[in-house]
DNA sequence: AACGAGTCTGAAACTTGTTCTAGATTAGCG
DNA sequence: CGCTAATCTAGAACAAGTTTCAGACTCGTT
């Protein structure tokens, strides 16, 4: 039973800050060669020149681990699209167009991106929080590219079909069964609901 | 492009196919209690009163043995439907009926659940012929419930995007943060996409 | 500067998926 | 029936994620 509670995160000294940052670094470094099987909590604690109690005190589990990378990478990725928003017509091409910024971005790490995507599907309930926060980043970011400040329930569950589609597209991806252009004719596809009339639903 | 060996399943015996069926039986039953973790090979070689080396020549992983017991749910899904298939006016409203339907059985089993589509969706490239198998059943299901014999490339695209939605769902609301309403209104969503007029696509 | 709480280290231990091995059993076949 | 190859069994062994623990260290406080 991992049952955890999660009481407000103690603010970190900069040491420690330090640590984390290099424990991602490594994390990142391995899961840049051999994807999730590589990155190895003994060989990450090594890389980052940590011991293997402190890896687990900063990240509770391997999959912690990789869902925080990812996060950081949306976090940056987020960053970069607010300082220069993808353009389009419609806000159903700039949703696409950004999924597909990101997904180039992903095909230029193939074995960063399994070890992220891997880790965000197959996480149980013990992260969570930590795949929520992922969730609503992405969610931020598509609502971005939609140019809506204040979504109706409608359009938040286009966006969730719209993730969904997204994660499962890449694992399928990552896993060989779908081609690239597969995916990306599934992003536009998807992204077609985000102009539909509201006369198909409910 | 699942490039692999499989040299032609070779033929199994009376025995084999018994022992087969009592791994799938003792799989489920574990992974009813407890989902994925409870799935463990040692305990599912005892219940299925078989050596261990045997079980993992009868599944070469743990996620082999749930991706063969989602396909053996499937194909009775598929069964099932194709004696009695759903009614509905419009495509998109029995694929929604349908895969409610599968939802709300797996509801009734929410760890065997678990531990299925966690395997599922966790599979890397050395399961990838098996998972290609599940997506296919999945596939003619849906097709199935649209009625649709030679489906065009559209129709493709948006079956993929359809199973991709169904499956990240599942996974969300598997790891509790998705509720049962919002996986039925993503899943009607999706299928707003069905009878799409083609003139938002490409 | 000394103290105490919290943190970090190094190493061993434990768990569970997976592999390996030597010997028994079974199946197909002449 | 007797032979041979394949299969099965019991059990050890290995690999990697996770836990645990005793002792060293750091930081904020006094």
């Amino acid at each position: 039973m991992t049952a955890e509670a999660r009481p407000a995160a103690p603010p970190l000294t900069e040491r420690q800050e330090a640590r984390r940052r290099s424990i991602l670094q490594a994390g990142a470094q391995l899961a840049g060669r051999g994807g999730f099987e590589a990155v190895q909590m003994r060989e990450v604690a090594d890389a980052a020149g940590v011991a293997l109690g402190t890896l687990y005190r900063y990240f509770p589990s391997k999959v912690h681990l990789l869902v925080a990378l990812m996060q950081d990478q949306l976090q940056h990725l987020h960053a970069s699209l607010r300082r220069r928003p993808t353009a389009g017509d419609d806000a159903a091409e700039r949703v696409a167009a950004t999924l597909m910024l990101a997904f180039r971005a992903l095909q230029r790490e193939p074995h960063l991106a399994d070890a992220m995507v891997r880790a965000l599907t197959f996480a149980d309930r013990g992260v969570s929080p930590e795949v929520d926060a992922v969730s609503r980043l992405t969610t931020a970011i598509v609502l971005d590219a939609m140019g809506v400040e204040d979504p109706t329930q409608e359009q938040l569950s286009v966006v969730r079909v719209i993730e969904h589609t997204w994660h499962s597209a890449l694992i399928t991806w990552l896993s060989g069964r779908e081609s690239i252009a597969q995916v990306k004719g599934d992003i536009e596809t998807v992204c077609g609901l985000i102009d539909l009339p509201a006369d198909t639903r409910r």
